[in-house]
DNA sequence: GGTCGTTTGTGAATGTGAGCACAAATAAAA
DNA sequence: TTTTATTTGTGCTCACATTCACAAACGACC
């Protein structure tokens, strides 16, 4: 194989191929082609193998792709072959349903701390967690947490994201709207769910 | 104004100019230039242009964007100039942040309804709402939502979605992991949380 | 061992969005 | 009125993702 850029694209799909192939592996299955699994997923047989091609041969001609072994190589480039804290940062409405969600885990994914600027809400419990100053975000770089979700009003989202780079954090999940000013070694991902939910009517 | 097919992309970025304009508006200016435009949302003056020139002419040379007429213009295209009604389905740990989240009037969208399935919560209140029994989706044409957002765990997503869309509805926020099948004349978005956050850690 | 049906991997073709350059339009100044 | 400084709108080009087509690889069966 060949040296080529992989687009964003494809690491985007990755986690659906992961969740396909993790799925399979509970079944048994030992192989799946990518025709079965584009049937499953709902796109199509070309794209699949030609995303899996970047990272070199994973399936056997005339056979398809060996479930388990495809499964871990995936989880391998995604980085989910050991699980990767990341922190929270506003235990707020949203924040609190994120923490309580078990969904994260079966991709290796943990919250593994919480912090919130509000004196009433810190040493509160919220899961198995605790509830921690703002003030304590300097210290994630010691406990080897690179990740973080924002989910802080609007106006406290750019001076949360600066302490959080000096940090250590190089991953954002960013819940608020407005834009975020970051460094290009940092890897921001912006959710902003009125603006998609904006995008409906005009379907209509 | 010649007619161009308009990408889906464009539309995508059409409630983030809406949101500046109407911050614009606000601030009581006037007009507003697309140079200026770019260095608040970080993006390229031509995009911008060219996005809006697909709804015809927004602008005049040498001057730039009115900020009233446009913010209006936007508004009119994406069909928020009216209250926009949405259904909310699960009344869950997402299901109640989304609810209580303000920023949704601000684009006037409005959720206007709210149905879950577990005896114990119909009948509660949450915020000025009452949880309505999921029996009750199909009445959601007669009062005319056309919209829905779907917060209901995985395994419950396709029933209920078939129910959405039997009652009328034509647009989908959902939430649950997992392909759900609708047919091509309604709309579909779907947010996979778990999926964004599970590309942070290959950028690390 | 040879043939046949199946499936992968990948270079090439296609389609589409983003970026660019410039002409036309406008306002303000000369 | 003419000139100058801006700024829009848009055809064109470029970059890149998706789709296609086919050779090579593989297993099964004879
Ligand atoms: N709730 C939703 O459904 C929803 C939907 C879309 C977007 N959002 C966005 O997500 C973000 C959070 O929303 P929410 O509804 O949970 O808000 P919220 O007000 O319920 O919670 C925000 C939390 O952040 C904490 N906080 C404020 N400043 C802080 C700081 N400097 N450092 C640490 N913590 C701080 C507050 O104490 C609070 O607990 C907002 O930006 C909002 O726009 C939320
Ligand atoms: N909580 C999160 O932060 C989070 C994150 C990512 C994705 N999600 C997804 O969002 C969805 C909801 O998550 P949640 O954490 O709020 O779950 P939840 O279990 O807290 O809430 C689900 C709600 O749906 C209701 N429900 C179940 N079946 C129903 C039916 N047939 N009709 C109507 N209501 C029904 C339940 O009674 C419950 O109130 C899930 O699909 C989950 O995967 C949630």
């Amino acid at each position: 194989m060949k040296y080529r850029r992989i687009p964003d694209e494809t690491i985007q799909r990755l986690p659906m191929y992961l969740r396909a192939f993790s799925l399979l592996e509970g079944e048994k299955e030992l192989t799946v082609c990518s025709r079965q699994l584009a049937v499953r997923l709902g796109l199509n047989p070309h794209q699949i193998r030609k995303d899996l091609s970047y990272f070199g041969n994973f399936g056997r001609p005339g056979v398809g792709y060996p479930v388990q072994t495809t499964a871990r190589r995936i989880r391998h480039i995604l980085k989910l072959d050991k699980t990767q804290k990341t922190a929270l940062v506003g235990a707020g409405r949203l924040g609190t349903a994120l923490v309580a969600y078990p969904g994260f885990s079966s991709f290796n994914l943990e919250i593994a701390a919480v912090f919130d600027s509000d004196p009433k809400k810190i040493g509160k419990k919220i899961g198995h967690l605790t509830i921690e100053s703002a003030a304590r975000l300097a210290g994630l770089k010691k406990r080897n947490i690179h990740l973080a979700i924002l989910a802080v009003p609007a106006d406290a989202a750019q001076s949360v994201t600066d302490k959080l780079i000096k940090a250590g954090v190089r991953g954002l999940l960013n819940f608020s709207p407005g834009r975020l000013k970051v460094p290009a070694s940092v890897k921001k991902i912006d959710i902003d769910l009125a603006s998609q939910l904006s995008i409906l009517p005009y379907y209509l």
